[in-house]
RNA sequence: GUGGGUGUAGCUCAGCUGGCAGAGCACCAGGUUGUGGCCCUGGGUGUCGUGGGUUCAAACCCCAUCACUCACCCCA
């Protein structure tokens, strides 16, 4: 049997709801902020990803899925929206018609890493961005947003993490007094830290192994480095979400792990995934849009795990398949022939509507329609034929009604407009 | 990329020291010649993940491989 390639997976009926559950709801939050959907292709030339993530990431170094194409193109399956935003952005010249511009867009992304619960190999994400505002209230506004569309999706056990992560300006000075430490503490580092100090230093602040936390107690707050700047937009930024109501934990060891990052900084964490802590993650970006060509553009976003919240959704709640509004139960060739057409035309009427193809006894294709939890089964066999008259068993109450075969659509589609009522 | 665990029916799983592949649920049929859920009866629907090896004999032992899973790494 040929299965599917390792890390990635199907989305069946019955969890495809739920999916569709939060697409809609996070449509419906992200267009009251005002965004915009916008779709950009899953694959991009690999230098797009090279210099917007970083090539010293591990994103770049070792996740991506790399190939040439018969043109001998180099082209990369994307690991994440942002670049090929950015890049759409800068394109088509967005920022001369308005350089103030949200978006979002929600699909899948790719990295080749060993899967696990929770992360996969394909996995979805819905992703926002904002550009050309550097103002922390949007920050806020964003974290708010975010905070918005897990309540109403009633996501619970959440919650979101800050930090500031500096700017060009005051970012060396903290990368030295975090060196300075890590030098007096280097034999206490574990091995990938020992690597991580020369090539990004910050990440040793959220290394998990119990030595090395011991080892960084003592660092130096990236907070308490902070320029003039960096620190009021922090302030604003804090002082915001707690005007907004949003409940969230000051993180001085939050560190993402894209170079692109500047300032803001946020997680929404979570226990209910295992290894995995993070739902959704983002931060401000303020020096790409222009790295990647574009013009001095402030720039912030976050990504929600898809794959992730519906795995904590899932734990909590589902969504019920839809149900039948009708059953056709006919019994004998003449009388199918005719639930045949009357199916065609209640589906065209918009009413969900099943019947039984084969020819089943009445008891079995009862069951069926019990099973598929039809409202109503119309049942016609040649008795019914012959009298013009069909009968109409309503499930939950037993009672059945006599229909006159003319003019039974209709009929059947009003009595379903009434039900509806209630 | 590294280490551990798991893989038997659609699902959850049992299967001793190697000796005819099992249970519950689900599903199908019948009981009821045209009426669902409850009940009764009958039915196994299977490449024991896959490929090799050992053996008179392998679901079971050995090797490889694939997938899932947990931890690491990293991130959404």
């Amino acid at each position: 049997m040929i299965q599917l390639i390792r890390g990635f997976k199907d989305i069946l009926p019955g969890e495809v709801e739920l999916w569709q559950h939060i697409e809609r709801t996070a449509q419906a939050v992200f267009a009251a902020f005002g965004y915009s959907e916008i779709r950009v292709p899953i694959m991009e030339k690999t230098e797009l990803f090279a210099r917007g993530i970083g090539e010293d990431t591990d994103i770049v170094e070792k996740e991506m899925y790399t190939f040439e194409d018969r043109g001998g193109e180099k082209i990369t399956l994307r690991p994440e929206a942002t670049a090929s935003i950015v890049r759409a952005y800068i394109q088509h010249k967005m920022h001369a018609d308005d350089p103030i511009r949200k978006f979002f867009t929600i699909g899948p992304m790719f990295r080749r890493e060993r899967p696990q619960k929770g992360r996969y190999r394909q996995f979805y994400q819905i992703d926002a961005e904002v550009f050309g505002i550097e103002s922390p209230y949007l920050d806020a506004q964003m974290i708010y947003m975010l905070h918005l569309l897990f309540e109403r999706l009633g996501v619970s056990h959440t919650q979101a993490h800050v930090n500031s992560l500096g700017c060009p300006v005051c970012r060396p000075n903290y990368r030295e007094a975090l060196l300075a430490l890590l030098d007096r503490v280097e034999e206490q580092l574990c091995p990938d830290c020992k690597r991580r100090k020369s090539r990004n230093p910050l990440r040793v602040l959220d290394c998990k192994v119990p030595t090395c936390r011991q080892a960084v107690t003592e660092a130096p707050a990236i907070v308490d480095f902070l320029c003039g700047q960096c620190q009021s937009h922090f302030d604003v930024l804090t002082r915001g979400l707690t005007q907004l109501g949003v409940p969230f934990a000051l993180d001085k060891r939050l560190v993402r792990g894209l170079d692109y990052y500047t300032r803001t900084a946020f997680e929404i964490q979570t226990t209910m995934l295992g290894a995995q802590s993070a739902v959704a993650g983002g931060g401000r970006y303020d020096g790409l849009v222009q790295s990647l060509g574009g013009p001095p553009t402030p720039a912030i976003g976050f990504a929600i795990g898809f794959d992730r919240l519906v795995e904590i959704l899932a734990q909590e709640q589902s969504v019920a398949a839809a149900k039948p509004a009708f059953f056709i139960a006919a019994l004998g060739d003449a009388a199918r022939q005719a639930a045949f057409q009357w199916c065609a035309q209640l589906a065209a009427a918009g009413a969900y509507v099943e019947m039984e193809h084969g020819d089943k006894s009445l008891k079995a294709q009862m069951k069926r329609a019990d099973r598929l939890g039809a409202a109503y089964v119309l049942i016609v066999g040649d008795s019914e034929m012959a009298a013009g008259k069909a009968m109409l068993r309503d499930m939950a109450t037993k009672e059945q009604s006599e229909l006159a075969l003319e003019g039974l659509v209709e009929k059947m589609v009003e009595s379903l407009s009434g039900r509806k009522a209630d």
